[in-house]
DNA sequence: GCGGACTTTGTAATCGATTTCAATATGATC
DNA sequence: GATCATATTGAAATCGATTACAAAGTCCGC
């Protein structure tokens, strides 16, 4: 008699071959119509327009359809109709919420149009996004979402090329020829900027994104810059510190910036996750925000609202942003004419990580 | 002469066309064959078995091809290979670090054996849930990945009439023939219980995420009455709460948790989310954590070492755990076997959060 | 019962890439 | 230089769905 034992075989032991791929090829649109009894054109119009097909048809093809678990071939379709119903968006990361809230909005929105959402990612390297959206090209994407304006110009080249519908995300205006949807990023922060010069502050910093290859963040800090100049201030060298867009960096940062001579009595930061990481850490430094130190962020994520002190935000409505891009795509796969720039509101939300300048 | 306003007109009037998809048909592999003097099964040979062909032709069909900017029509590709090199996923959101974390790592190893990644959400509902996957599949998907095992038995069926290799994720075990990499959700919780009894906490109560239609939400509610009852206590009915995984309910359940009576000494959190609502909601009714009240999480996002205090939460190796997955697709596309079940390992993480009982 | 108008259905060509099989070129050997 | 083995290349069939066009069926009034 065999021990026990071997029946306690741990699951981690059992190697399963169902998975594989089978080669009994699944039922094709000629199965169908075999065991429908009609030819192939019935069960094609039976699927594309029910309407045009005699009820009693109509249903003998359903039940063959049903009974053997046909799926057209979305392949064998997409060659004869000259598209696949497919949509491609390459995005820096996914890692944050901005990200993820704007692919969640982009695929419901495409779904609703019967479009699927293909997505890549590419960490910020615009060498990989241009490989990365000519691999979606190349899967067959009928148009293409990209993140802002700073593309390799042989992916703008080949785009305008095959003419692929393509729209560019959270930058505004756009260069002639291209299609956008977002918003001055320089203007937008500026708002902040100006928010603090008139609450009395002089010494404003910036915990900037890394500008490199990235329009967002490079026009932030020129936002900056360009508003602390109208209010006849400057950025100083140490008042401006770039960091990725992390926590642990962003408070990394953030020590370096208090650490600066003079101090800084604000600080606006590239988004909301650095500024996130300047809470944390001004709370841990001991630094009593807004008391000693006003902190301004980017984009307004749901946490924003919700740390204590709540944090005073630039509000980007991503919502009405996403659901835009998805609508210019299908308005351009349906040969609508589309607006070259839509520009959405970003508007200054004033909670309690900011207020006057602290008394000396 | 014209108003010098025209110039000005505003991008937003600016309806492009050069957007829409044009009639001039793309290059095909023929276009190419006649550009480069060769046949079509040269060119075809050269793209994916450079090395079975001359050098000379070689070069020259790649130079045909970069010159009229030819793609490989997806659709036909897979037309006749009867494969698509895209692997769905269907996830309840993505609007979860953790879940943004799965995709970002399922996607680039995905993207490492040349596949694609092509996701889905479903909201939590099965019903969607199954839509989204059968839609993945008429897409060609040559592989799925579902999270849980809770789907619908027609899924299922169809899912094993088309031997269409799936894997389950984050849950663990699997029933027989299914495969899944995740952990035992009621195992993992039970640490956390049995961490705070032995702490001395009596008073335990959990705030929950839905349980319906989620096995693991429903298996940590589980896995916390399974450990509560074997350090001899239980959990009352008014110290069970669930709510969805969003800040403003986390906040809202943890309200009414506290307004119970007695008022629980520790929270089990279902997962961050709600221990993130827990410890802001604490801390805004002037509840000190850990002095007052203990809370745990689950998952171990970023932010749980962040926040202050760091929470003590259950980590989970979300990169291990996906790249198996990911790892466990691409054997099973390749004929490979497959382990049936592979467990990851769920570690308390104690941080800050959580400490001995309160002193009346 | 028949012509005409309209509906419904089927036949067969087509989309673009891959690959089998056969033909041709190349090189090695004596 | 002839022969054979090997390396390259090309012609044509094939994958599965859609649809133009033709054929067949249906319905109507007279």
């Amino acid at each position: 008699m065999a021990p026990s034992g071997l029946n306690r075989e741990r699951p981690e032991n059992a190697y399963i071959d169902g998975m594989q791929p089978t080669d009994a090829s699944l039922p094709n649109i000629e199965d169908v119509a075999r065991a429908a009894r009609v030819s192939t054109a019935t069960v094609s119009r039976v699927l594309n327009r029910p309407h045009s097909v005699r009820e009693a048809l109509r249903l003998r093809v359903l039940a063959a359809v049903a009974q053997l678990g046909y799926v057209p071939h979305a392949g064998a379709r997409s060659l004869k109709l000259q598209r696949s119903g497919t949509v491609g968006a390459v995005f820096p990361t996914i890692d944050n919420a901005i990200f993820a809230k704007a692919i969640d909005t982009l695929q419901q929105r495409l779904a609703d149009a019967g479009l699927q959402l293909l997505i890549a990612t590419c960490g910020y390297d615009p060498v990989v996004e241009t490989r990365q959206a000519l691999n979606l090209m190349a899967r067959g994407a009928d148009a293409l979402v990209l993140c802002g304006l700073a593309q390799q110009p042989e992916l703008l080249q080949v785009l305008r090329q095959r003419e692929l519908p393509t729209v560019h995300a959270m930058s505004w205006p756009a260069p002639p020829g291209a299609v956008c949807v977002g918003f001055d990023n320089a203007l937008a922060i500026g708002q902040a900027v100006r928010y603090l010069a008139d609450l009395g502050h002089r010494r404003i910093a910036m915990l900037a994104g890394i500008s490199r290859h990235n329009d967002r963040a490079a026009a932030r800090i020129a936002g900056v810059q360009l508003a602390l100049k109208k209010a006849r201030l400057k950025l100083a060298p140490q008042h401006l510190v770039e960091r990725r867009y992390g926590l642990a960096e962003a408070r990394e940062g953030f020590r370096q910036l208090m650490a600066a001579s003079p101090a800084p009595t604000a600080i606006v930061c590239g988004n909301d996750v650095l500024a996130f990481g300047a809470l944390l850490e001004a709370r841990r430094m001991g630094i009593t925000v807004p008391r000693d130190l006003s902190v301004i962020g980017f984009d307004d994520l749901e946490m924003a609202r919700h740390l204590q002190p709540a944090l005073t935000t630039l509000h980007v409505p991503t919502d009405v942003l996403w659901r835009t891009v998805a609508d210019r795509i299908v308005a351009a796969l349906a040969q609508q004419p589309v607006p070259a720039a839509t520009e959405v509101e970003v508007e200054l939300v004033v909670r309690e990580s900011s207020g006057p300048v602290p008394r000396p």
